[in-house]
DNA sequence: CAATAAATGAGATTAAGTCTCATTTTTGTT
DNA sequence: AACAAAAATGAGACTTAATCTCATTTATTG
């Protein structure tokens, strides 16, 4: 509560009940949420108008990510200057989204790759996204 | 034109002018096309519910792959069997796609790491995406 | 070439996301 | 603390990409 307070105001966005209660909601979850399930933790709290203006307040400030499921939910999560840097994981089978962090390895690689696509291209490449798509196994503790 | 209906009978799909047309449009086109851009391709050649349709009889014998730009667009191309792996650079000036392919050490060392991923996360991975963003800078050949 | 099955076109329908505008809430100033 | 100005909200209308329906047309099979 005192966090999401903070969160606004470190960034000059004036505080009112539907972003507090939007950003609880994000802070509480673990995943990615899709617009969907975030309506429904949201319980009519804020009106639907609105949600999709603070979620688009929230992407101006830059601390929401936003992104599709393999079939075309709009997913969206905070991303706050100590999150880690990740990407995503989708079951086709049970919808869940993980979040995984590749390792150093492959994130070094990536960024010798990425400096020799912006010679190739004459392009200043400013962010990337990588996306697993695959199928939890019968013991997957993912699937609830 | 006789590759359209060798790709098509070869997967036992049935020959129609549609499926003609919007398989020869996208053959033609070099780099990925938004559906706008298609539609206006085909100049109603193809009614728009049996564009959609035959674009989902094309994702169902696997060889179109559908993704959506940062702002939202849906974007299709043709994946044949001879075609290279690669993935995608989008320019958020001038709204440019194009096709980029990633350097073999790079690919060696995703496998590497997907591998461990199924491993911790229990998972079998089947497909992946990797997108770029950013802008062509002034001298940019891309860009029309 | 006829009979059956499959695909098409045209337009209705659905649903995610945006927009409008009257009302309410926030903020900055006294 | 109260007020004025500015900003945000709620409710529902609106937009638009994508799907669906169904009568008609086209493909396939024997």
């Amino acid at each position: 509560m005192d966090y999401s307070r903070k969160i606004l105001t470190d960034r000059r966005v004036s505080i009112t009940n539907p972003r507090i209660i939007v950003l609880e909601e994000l802070l509480a979850s673990k995943n990615p949420l899709t617009i969907d399930e975030l309506q429904k933790k949201l319980k009519n709290k804020v009106a639907k108008s609105t949600l999709y203006r603070v979620l688009n307040d929230l992407k101006k400030i830059q601390i929401l990510n936003e992104f599709s499921t393999p079939d075309n939910l709009t997913v969206v999560e905070l991303i706050l200057e100590d999150d880690i840097h990740h990407h995503h994981l989708f079951c086709s089978d049970c919808g869940e989204i993980i979040d995984i962090e590749m390792g150093d390895k492959f994130e070094k690689t990536l960024s010798e790759e990425i400096k020799r696509i912006e010679k190739n291209f004459n392009f200043s490449i400013e962010d990337h996204r990588f996306e697993l798509f695959g199928k939890c196994t019968e013991l997957c503790q993912n699937c609830n």
